[in-house]
RNA sequence: GGGCGGUUAGCUCAGCUGGUAGAGCACCUGCUUGACGUGCAGGGGGUCAGGGAUUCGAGUUCCUUACCGCCCACCA
């Protein structure tokens, strides 16, 4: 027999085993249609990312479900892969160059494409295997990339799919503009942040009336782009201004003023300036009184000048689909500016001609950029869009008629909010990293053809044709990925087999990036759901309950935690405790808890093992003793709940069972009571023993393989008769045969007992080693009978008498209590005659609390009447319990005079 | 301004469809019990945030208040 150390060794381990795992092929599955489909796309993580805990707690949950149901006999099949990430991605590469002194400019599309591309194959495999680390058993042979073959071949399909349908189009429109990415980006990427800004309030002159007219800002520096003042038409304040105009300072530019509902009467003077060039709202308004839209910051966040202005004018003169594009303002000697500088410099300027009344502070919410946090500037930009209210409808259909379920299911309040309330979406970048727009324009005729096969001549005139400089937005590609890593849009076995696939695991935090867009993707191009349940975890946070985060460094990394305490120890601490939905804290402690529970387990094993001749054979004996059958039908309940709660995606609940039967059950009582017979002497008892160890032993193991799967597999290919992997043997369900109700309950009053022993010994200072003789005195003498065995080693009996009553000589001795028996132990030199009444009494009176309280709830006729049977029943036992132990306290203390 | 979550033992958190409050850690007391001190046995500690309602019965359902946190929203 194998000897095992005596601590477990993780790294000793976990590689050896995962490479046998990829070797014997254990992770790949096909199409079988002998068995049912169950399958998982994994949120593909940044290609060139490094795992963090958020990972290392998604890739476990997906890890538990699929190992459980492949363990049930379902094609289970776990399809992993990484996301180009072209924001993250692109930014990274940039930085790099830069410390070479070079820029995208500088190497061209090309050039930069083979930097990039470079760089994925040099950090490309790294977040892959610490996905291994972590024992992830992914189908490696079906590993995908965003920007694979495949996955580009989807994205195209779709693309034209959605143009041709209308559903795609392009045109000029107020975007989210990150001046640092150098990019748009949709609005689901804007994140919102307070910040210490000011109120300005200026005063621009009414030239009917040459009355100055207040008005508040945030922004003063886009004041240069104004081309209307607006005030709300039933403002009484300013009725008389209906078709007047103001002269805008500084250039001395008649503007209208216009009567529109955006400007609020409560809020500020009730005067708004209008820029629809460089805000969302006056983009609106502007577009309602058909205002001339005027830009004047460039896309890298500067002032515009002479130059940018002939730029712009000679490209709305040449594309002739440009022609909703802003104008360009030269702005003269603010030209160059940033924002910032330009904001100092023009409010000088206004408070030097009278124009600025008043700064007041203010506290507000910002757009930032959710790669970059920098300060997002609204920009009028021609942009590619997917016209979000056709599709948002089927998708929220989708949720609402339960074909998709959240788990939890108030997340489904987020989805309909946000899907209900979403803007069309913007899907371009100005970026090169990434899926390349596939729409031609022509140099000749400048019309647009959108095509999933590349084009160099138009298809009207002949003439050669441009592509889009610009890529998709990478949600663009991973919106696709549940069907697009099956095969899609070709007609695969796979796709027909596993799609739609079954559990999607991820955090709460992309449901907007991600899943919906998954949802609504895969009902348009699929026709059918992506999955059937989201399964959503919160955040893994610190210690301290802050977010984990590179600028706060307190980022704790899964692979030194895997290094310390092993996989298993990691894997285990992110799912005991844990709600879907809830955020969890990581510590230390939690860590070495699930480090301490592996060792336990692992010399349970140990002992068991040890005890195991040459040549034993596995099975369950033929003789099963009181203690085989508590710890079997214990057994049996274990399956029937872990089972249970991993069907209602209770991971962290599951485990825990798992855990507190190894612990608790297997290792407290029944290796203990089984050493009984080990030790016997007599060779069938101590084989009984044996391979009841060995049989339960092997199912806990299973049980908990999904959550610690390379202790278990250690573990289990040590045990004799044991097959080539625990990872493909048959998941342990509940055997009937093996429910002993009956024992339990007997063994329940062995146990109640041998506690009532131990507490009354450890209360007296009595030392292991003092053993006495004892009386058991008790109605129902068959369990105690069963086990003077056990009673013998737990109890600390020397022997033991048990009769159905007691009435001999009680001085000199303890008396123990519980509801089943009364027990008499002579411990003359240690009484204390106050100590024990005092117990006693404080046994009473517990007992006679209980007494009151079934009693009044059986008195209460509406209880009686009104409460499920199982219920009474199970309160009038419990009052028959209580009542029995008071008799048995009543007749101690008698005795004790 | 909406929406959501949290508030349970000193700390971290479980507690499914309502039926005498649980775990781990920490703390206290014993134990060199030949699997394990990364252990064993025992113990203390909670009016389940406050108030109200429904119910025979509420940590669990409903309403409400307070505090903490998150998400969403175009306050110029």
């Amino acid at each position: 027999m194998k000897e095992l150390e005596k601590l477990y060794d993780p790294a000793q381990v976990e590689d050896r085993t995962y490479a046998d795992w990829v070797e014997k092929g254990y992770f790949h599955t096909q199409v079988d249609r002998s068995k049912k489909p169950y399958s998982i796309v994994m949120p593909p993580p940044n290609v060139t990312g490094q795992l963090h805990m958020g990972h290392a707690m998604d890739e476990t949950w997906q890890d538990i479900l699929i190992r459980y149901k492949r363990m049930q006999g379902y094609a289970a099949l776990w399809v992993p892969g990484t996301d180009h990430a072209s924001i993250a991605t692109e930014a990274k590469v940039v930085a790099k160059m830069k410390e070479e002194g070079l820029t995208k400019e500088d190497l061209g599309r090309d050039g930069f494409l083979e930097r990039a591309w470079a760089w994925k194959e040099q950090y490309g495999g790294r977040i892959v295997s610490q996905l291994k680390k972590l024992g992830c058993s992914c189908d490696w042979e079906r590993e995908r990339f965003t920007m694979d073959e495949g996955c580009s071949k989807a994205v195209l399909k779709v693309f034209q799919q959605l143009y041709d349908k209308g559903l795609i189009y392009r045109g000029s429109r107020m975007v989210n503009w990150c001046p640092h990415c150098r990019t748009s980006i949709s609005d689901a990427e804007v994140e919102y942040a307070e910040k210490e800004g000011s109120f300005w309030h200026l005063l621009y002159p009414v030239k009917e009336t040459g009355e100055m007219l207040e008005l508040a800002t945030t922004r003063p520096e886009t004041m240069l782009g104004d081309t209307a003042v607006a005030i709300n038409p039933d403002d009484p304040r300013y009725a008389h201004l209906h078709g007047c105009h103001v002269i805008l300072p500084l250039l001395n530019k008649e503007l209208p003023i216009v009567c529109d509902e955006h400007a609020d009467m409560e809020k500020g003077t009730g005067v708004v300036k209008i820029t629809p060039a460089h805000d969302p709202n006056d983009f609106e308004v502007g577009k309602r009184h058909d205002l001339p839209m005027v830009r004047v910051l460039t896309y890298d966040g500067r002032m515009t000048g002479a130059a940018d202005k002939a730029e712009a004018d000679e490209l709305r003169a040449s594309d002739r689909a440009s022609a909703d594009e802003p104008e360009v303002l030269d702005c003269g000697k603010y030209a160059g500016m940033t924002a910032q500088e330009a904001r100092k410099s023009i409010l000088a300027d206004l408070e030097a001609g009278g124009y600025l009344k008043e700064t007041e502070p203010l506290t507000h919410e910002v757009g930032t950029c959710y790669r970059c946090h920098t300060v997002i500037e609204p920009m009028v930009s021609k942009q590619w869009f997917v016209k979000m209210e056709p599709l948002a409808g089927p998708a929220i259909e989708a949720v609402r008629s339960g074909r998709i379920k959240f788990v939890p299911e108030r997340f489904d309040k987020h989805y309909y909010h946000w899907m209900e309330n979403t803007r069309d979406w913007c899907i371009s970048r100005q970026l090169w990293w990434g899926h390349r727009i596939p729409a031609f324009y022509c140099d000749a005729c400048g019309k647009v053809h959108v095509s999933a096969e590349p084009l160099t001549t138009c298809p009207d005139c002949g003439a050669p044709v441009h592509q889009d400089e610009d890529t998709l937005d990478t949600w663009f590609s991973s919106a696709l990925w549940p069907f697009s890593t099956l095969g899609w849009p070709e007609k695969t076995e796979d796709l027909d087999y596993f799609y739609p696939t079954n559990t999607l695991v991820t955090g709460y935090d992309i449901i907007t990036f991600w899943v919906s867009r998954m949802i609504f993707s895969a009902l348009e191009y699929t026709d059918n759901i992506p999955f059937d349940t989201v399964l959503i975890h919160g955040l893994v946070r610190d210690a301290q309950g802050r977010k984990m985060s590179k600028s706060l460094g307190n980022g704790i990394d899964p692979l030194e935690i895997i290094r310390d305490y092993g996989a298993d120890a990691l894997r285990l601490t992110l799912v005991l405790g844990s709600t879907p939905g809830n955020d969890m804290r990581f510590s230390d402690e939690k860590v070495k808890a699930s480090r301490n529970f592996a060792n336990k387990l692992w010399n349970a094993a140990r002992f068991v093992l040890m005890n195991l001749p040459e040549g034993f054979e596995a099975g369950l004996p033929a003789e099963l003793d009181l203690s085989d059958r508590w710890v079997l039908s214990q057994l049996n309940s274990l399956c029937r709940s872990v089972g249970d709660n991993l069907e209602k995606f209770e991971l962290g609940l599951a485990a825990q069972k798992v855990q507190d039967f190894i612990w608790d059950v297997y290792c407290d009582w029944f290796i203990e009571i089984a050493k009984l017979r080990l030790n016997s002497g007599d060779e069938q008892h101590a084989d009984n023993a044996r391979k009841v160890l060995v049989w339960v032993l092997d199912k806990a193991l299973k049980l908990l393989h999904p959550f610690m799967p390379f202790i278990t597999e250690e573990i289990y290919r040590a045990l004799p008769g044991s097959g080539e992997s625990i990872m493909i043997t048959r998941w342990p369900e509940a055997d009937p045969a093996l429910d002993f109700a009956a024992d339990e309950a007997d063994f329940a009053k062995l146990m109640d007992y041998i506690k009532a022993v131990r507490t009354v010994r450890a209360d007296m200072n009595v030392h292991p080693a003092k053993k006495t003789s004892m009386i058991i005195a008790t109605a129902d003498p068959e369990p105690f009978r069963r086990g003077q065995v056990y009673l013998a080693k737990f109890a600390f009996a020397t022997d033991v008498t048990v009769v159905d009553k007691y009435e001999g000589d009680t001085a000199g001795m303890v008396q123990v209590v519980t509801h089943a028996a009364r027990g008499f132990i002579p411990m003359m030199e240690l009484i204390d005659r106050e100590k024990e009444l005092a117990r006693l009494n404080k046994e009473k009176a517990l007992a006679e609390k209980e007494i009151e309280q079934f009693g009044r709830q059986l008195a209460n006729e509406g209880f009686v009447s009104k409460a499920p049977a199982k219920v009474v029943d199970d309160i009038r036992q419990k009052l028959a319990r209580a009542q029995d132990k008071l008799a048995n306290v009543e007749q101690s203390l008698a005795a004790l005079g």
